[in-house]
DNA sequence: GCCCAGGCCATTT
DNA sequence: AAATGGCATGGG
C-alpha cells in the first residue's frame, strides 16, 4: 500500500565514491552506531536519518522522508560525512614506506576518516574508555534508544531483503543528557563513566563551552581544551580531533597502537614512556599521521580478531 | 573464576 | 615528574 504522507515514499539517489571503502570505514572502531541492513547500512548524520549501500564505486542512498529540503541535499550531506573530498591516494603515499605500515596500508583500502559531529563523537568516546569496540557500540546504541529521536527509515524492496522499513535514533544532544541523573545514565551501562559524560554534557549544555567555536584553535590549544573537559584525556582528545576537527595529525595512542609501536618501531626496548612514544609517533607518521594511525588500529586488531577465531575452530576441531 | 578492553583521575612516591 | 590503584561492564 502506498504510504500517503509522502507524494513518493522514498527517493533514491546515487553518488560517485572513487576509492571508498564504505564497510571498512564504518566497522574500523572510529563510528559506533551504523547497522547493516540488506545490502547496506541505517544510520543517522546528525538529525538526519539515512541508507546507505555501496555497489563499486557508486553510493546507493535513501532514508530521508522526501520530500523534506533536507534530501535534496543528502548527496552533498553524505559526501561531506565521509570526506570524499579527502585525496586518499596521496594521503596514502604520505605515509612512511616501512613493513607495518604498507601492510596496513594494503588491507585497509578504502578506509577514510570520516567529518563526524563533534558532540556526538565526543560524549561517545568519553564513554570508550577501558571498553572494547562492541561495547561501545552497545553504549551508544542504549543511549540513542533512551534518550535520542526516533525515526523511521523506509527501506525501497529493490535494495534491502526482509522488513521494508527500520527505525534509527539520533544520538541525544548535550541538553538532553544533562536533564538527566547520573543515576539514569548508567542505566545505559556506562559505569563510571556517566559521572564525566553528565558533567561535560552540562558545560556544553550551559555554554560554558562551544565546541564549535574551538574549530578555529591551534592543534595543540585544541587539544589543550579538550582535556580540560571531564573524562576528556590526551587519548581521547586525539580521537575527537581526528574525528569530529579533521585534525589529521592527531594520532591517538590507545593498547593497540601502543603494542603495534612497541612491537614493530621499538623491539627490545624497555624504558620506553608514553612521552618518548608520542614523541616518535609525532614525528615519523607525518602530516596524515591520524590517518596512519587508524589504518594501523584497524590492522591490529582485525589480526587479532581473526587469530581470536581460529583458536576458536581449532577448539572445536578438537573436540 | 580469570583476563582484557580505543583511559582517566586522584593519590602516592 | 613518574608510578600506582580504582573504577563498571561484558565477552571470551
Amino acid at each position: 500500500m502506498l504510504d500517503t504522507r509522502y507524494p513518493i515514499a522514498m527517493k533514491i539517489t546515487e553518488i560517485c565514491a572513487r576509492d571508498f571503502n564504505l564497510a571498512m570505514t564504518l566497522n574500523s572502531g572510529q563510528v559506533f552506531h551504523w547497522e547493516k541492513a540488506g545490502r547496506g547500512f541505517v544510520g543517522t548524520i546528525g538529525d538526519l536519518p539515512v541508507y546507505v549501500e555501496q555497489n563499486g564505486t557508486v553510493l546507493i542512498l535513501g532514508g530521508a522522508p522526501w520530500p523534506a529540503p533536507e534530501t535534496r541535499a543528502l548527496p552533498r550531506i553524505v559526501a561531506h560525512y565521509f570526506a570524499l573530498d579527502h585525496r586518499l591516494a596521496e594521503i596514502c603515499a604520505s605515509f612512511p614506506d616501512d613493513p607495518v605500515m604498507n601492510a596496513a596500508r594494503l588491507f585497509c583500502r578504502g578506509l577514510r576518516i570520516i567529518r563526524q559531529p563533534r558532540w556526538e563523537c565526543l560524549a561517545t568516546f568519553i564513554c570508550s574508555s577501558m571498553k572494547q569496540v562492541a561495547h561501545i557500540r552497545q553504549i551508544s546504541k542504549a543511549l540513542r534508544e533512551r534518550f535520542g529521536v526516533a525515526l523511521k527509515i523506509d527501506l525501497s524492496k529493490d535494495h534491502c531483503s526482509g522488513a521494508d522499513s527500520c527505525i534509527v535514533h539520533t544520538f541525544p544532544s548535550a541538553e538532553r543528557l544533562a536533564k538527566n541523573s547520573e543515576r539514569e545514565l548508567r542505566k545505559c551501562a556506562v559505569g563510571y563513566r556517566a559521572a564525566h559524560l553528565l558533567a561535560t554534557a552540562r558545560l556544553v549544555d550551559s555554554g560554558e563551552v562551544d565546541l564549535d567555536e574551538w574549530q578555529v584553535l591551534s592543534d595543540t590549544d585544541l587539544r589543550q581544551q579538550l582535556c580540560e573537559l571531564p573524562g576528556v584525556g590526551a587519548k581521547i582528545a586525539n580521537c575527537v580531533m581526528l574525528f569530529a576537527y579533521e585534525r589529521l595529525r592527531a594520532f591517538p595512542i590507545d593498547v593497540w597502537i601502543e603494542r603495534v609501536l612497541r612491537q614493530h618501531y621499538f623491539p627490545r626496548a624497555r624504558k620506553l614512556n608514553t612521552a618518548r612514544l608520542r614523541e616518535f609517533s609525532e614525528s615519523h607518521f607525518g602530516e596524515h599521521g591520524g590517518y596512519a594511525q587508524q589504518y594501523l588500529f584497524h590492522h591490529a586488531l582485525s589480526r587479532a580478531r581473526k587469530s581470536a577465531v581460529s583458536r576458536k575452530q581449532a577448539r572445536k576441531w578438537q573436540e
